[in-house]
DNA sequence: TTGTAGGCGTTATCAT
DNA sequence: ATGATAACGCCTACAA
């Protein structure tokens, strides 16, 4: 099914080739104390000039390290991970790890898939980012002898999370503030944990002002420009639409205000947006995006420091959750005193 | 200085436990004929109570071969990828291959080091996007019995591009057509090859319209928004700002517009903007973007299937070019009569 | 149908 | 300072 890689030089070549054994030259290769230098140099420049690259699995198999992390993602360029992965690399390359990614499409089987590939490869601990499997992991921990550290999944004892809920308090506050009260939500796929708890906060600012949660002001999305733009359509063809609408990240926000604008029901002269993330191109889009601001570069590096720690057999981890920031910028604005039903503040 | 992995239930171990050797475990777990169904069956259940999972770094040893691919891409959250790694894992996964990626940053070394760290790893073979290396693999591949393909550097014997310069002409020359006359170019880095034919088919449209090529037209950028921010404030500095750019990429041609629209030199009104690569984005932004599509998805799959003819030493394999697409939203429009200094066509 | 033995490339433990 | 030997986990002739 799959072919045979082409021959790489071995140490035992280098050895041949040099009239000494294969360990004289493992150790001249790792620099040892107690090689002559001579010979030292001699099999090191010799391995240069024949090309020899070391094989990692063999190696680990003795070693019992391979030295690389796994990380899952859900594709290649989902624009979230931007930051977060900087942040595991730098982190992981600090400490001679080497990092690899693999797509799972936010895909439970696929994600399983993903984890068993890095398994078979014996690879030191792995990160999930996006996880649909989520607490699902510590059954499956039993199975597999392998580190894994989740990424925005509190519930699971080895995470690190932004703290969900208070972002989308401060955004549906900021919203609430404005004077408005028809405020929407644009949901993740409702399974994400993610999204419950910023529904949650949604819900929170609501009841604590007093604004009745309609439940037809929910409406289903997926975190993509298609499914905002999409919920836009539905809020669009209700007798009564928002005046804001808050949604589950940046994307989905952008997919909302693309398609309001199309229906010449603008942003934020008619209704406001709010996002959640902050990516790059936030600051970009226009207007420029109103949005609460996840710590992604942290969280990826305090992921990669908590596997660390599982790696090297601690145990003294736990779930940590890093706080979340409004940034306010154009997609929002005060209701207009006119439109009010009831007094502003 | 990593640490040690914790022990995985190995063959030998579930030999142990049923009482047979380990070659017979070996053989049940592949199916082979000539084995007892009965015995069969037993191992099978036995391997996964065990919580069993071979290890492919041993295995490879013997078979040489891992069954791995290796990505460079240049960082997770580069946009232009979402089409292309998709073609790429679609075609390996259907032929028994795992694809793994790594991030070079565009950095020449960092690039090296990931192709290094894939080779040590044994992979079976490597795709490189955004490569700065790019012929220099030429060279290199005496170093590294590694089969490697590149997208988008058309030149190097294994690579499969898109037809940068026809697509860079067609953007041009719709510019033209539109009346225009003061176009500019924003660059990528200079070195890349993909830069120099799209400002070749740049170049190639003014001249064959008799239009002066102005150098200070010609910006340097990064592909990046805030690249694309720069070159345009340095446009609106100059006395006499284009009445349209063509930019290297879609992100160059969102913070070109999004620093226009700061200064109220709006996009299309006062300027037309063209990009290049059509993401899903640029159909989302506003104005929706008129752009250049690359055939990602395609350029992923044949450069997968190139690679896939080299690892089994094929050597009936040439460089592959894929034709560009203009697609026309609404960043672009006519000169307005009342501008023009020439007669339009 | 099953077991034995050798080897993949490397490192580590003995000797020498 | 260097060499021989065993072992890592797995596969595969060859024997039985």
């Amino acid at each position: 099914m799959t072919g045979k890689v082409r021959a790489s030089v071995s140490i035992k070549d280098i050895a041949r080739a040099a009239g000494v054994s294969p360990s004289t030259v493992s150790r001249a290769l790792h620099s040892h104390p107690g090689i002559s230098a001579e010979t030292g140099d001699r099999i090191r420049l010799l391995a240069e000039e024949m090309g020899y690259t070391p094989s990692l699995p063999a190696r680990s198999l003795v070693t019992r390290d391979t030295a690389t992390i796994g990380m899952v993602i859900t594709h290649a360029s989902d624009p979230f991970l931007a930051r977060l992965v900087v942040g595991v690399e730098e982190c992981a390359r600090s400490e001679g790890y080497a990092v690899f990614l693999s797509s799972s499409y936010r895909d439970a089987e696929r994600e399983q898939e993903v984890i068993r590939s890095f398994h078979e490869r014996r690879a030191s601990g792995v990160i999930v980012t996006g996880s649909q499997i989520g607490t699902g992991y510590l059954e499956l921990s039993q199975r597999f002898p392998l580190p894994i550290v989740l990424t925005n999944c509190s519930g699971y004892p080895y995470s690190v999370s932004t703290d969900n809920q208070a972002g989308a308090q401060q955004a549906v506050e900021h919203l609430v503030h404005s004077g408005h009260r028809r405020i929407a939500y644009v949901s993740n796929q409702r399974s994400s944990r993610t999204n419950r708890e910023r529904l949650a906060g949604y819900r929170a600012v609501l009841q604590e002002h007093a604004i009745p949660v309609d439940d037809d002001l929910v409406l289903e999305g997926d975190g993509t420009l298609e499914g905002g733009a999409r919920a836009a359509q539905q809020m669009l063809a209700s007798s009564q639409p928002p005046t804001a609408v808050f949604c589950f990240n940046d994307m989905a926000a952008i997919g909302v205000i693309h398609a309001f604008n199309r229906a010449d029901y603008r942003v934020p002269h008619c209704c406001s947006v709010v996002g959640f993330d902050d990516l790059e191109l936030a600051g970009y889009y226009c207007p420029p995006l109103t949005t609460v601001r996840q710590p992604s570069y942290e969280i990826g590096r305090r992921a990669m420091r908590m596997l660390l720690k599982l790696i090297q057999g601690r145990e003294d981890v736990q779930t940590e959750i890093l706080p979340a920031e409004l940034v306010v910028r154009e997609t929002t604005r005060p209701v207009p005193r006119s439109a009010r039903k009831e007094k502003g503040r």
